[in-house]
DNA sequence: TTTTAATGTAATTATATTAGTTACATTAAA
DNA sequence: TTTAATGTAACTAATATAATTACATTAAAA
């Protein structure tokens, strides 16, 4: 999982918030990225049918009510992306030997597991619900 | 979680196996990597008590047979690593914004919990199980 | 019809992380 | 005393990530 995925949450949470056409200036301004950065991954949301995208003079993005049913799982999915990468692997496959050539496909399969139970949780979230999270948060004596 | 997780548990896998000294020289050919990393993360799970370290003529690392009840979570808390981390946070702290003074507490929330789910899982899994799946499994039709 | 303000996107640069390499003092067996 | 290995640090290389810059495209507004 890449920081594109706090990125786009953020946005949508903001989007949301706002209700109406928000340009990436601002988006970027309050992530606290560049314009550029915000932009590819709201054309990723846009393309999966998380926002709109409006063209032109006074465009930007927008986002309507039924953003706040959308799961964080769905937000994950649109930038595919899963949440735990590992690009390296231990091990030959050509190897005789049955650790060396065995490693790397147990790996992957500890991987599958642990990204299907994170996607699992990611789908029980959504961006609702941390609206309510920021907004509604009653006052805990930490 | 980087690279040196699936390479320490190659490597007590491969050492379990072998139950003799073994020098980081072989497990790095096994493991298809470099002596030296080896050796950083064998130093690593010596430290947490994983493997014992043989020094001088002859030296190498091996482990007994209590290796095989060493769960995956083990592994990787000896190696401080966590599964899922994530060092960009969106937005800023001193911002009037709740949303941009927020988000960056809510998300780390989120990677937190994650976090938890899949320790529980790594917990579940040994070593000794791998080696099972790798020696013992059975011939499946795909 | 022209001007304007914004997106979509690519190319480039900068930065950070990760892996690999080299080197050598230390260790303890032979 | 020699030898073969670890522990560790310093350095280099490769990769991944973020930021920046630039500009063609789009559609509203003048």
């Amino acid at each position: 999982m890449t920081a594109e995925f706090p990125l786009a949450v953020h946005a949508l949470v903001y989007l949301l918030h706002t209700g109406r056409i928000t340009p990436s200036q601002e988006l970027a301004d309050n992530i606290c990225t560049n314009p550029a950065r915000v932009r590819k991954v709201m054309t990723k949301l846009h393309r999966a049918g998380l926002a709109e995208s409006v063209r032109g003079q006074g465009s930007g993005y927008r986002c309507g009510g039924e953003t706040a049913a959308v799961t964080l799982g769905t937000v994950l999915r649109s930038l595919e992306e899963e949440p735990l990468s590992m690009s390296w692997r231990s091990g030959d496959m050509d190897r005789e030997c049955l650790i060396s050539s065995g490693m790397g496909a147990i790996m992957d399969g500890i991987y599958g597991q642990l990204n299907r139970q994170c996607m699992e949780t990611l789908e029980s979230m959504t961006i609702g619900d941390l609206t309510h999270q920021i907004f509604d948060r009653k006052k805990e004596t930490t």
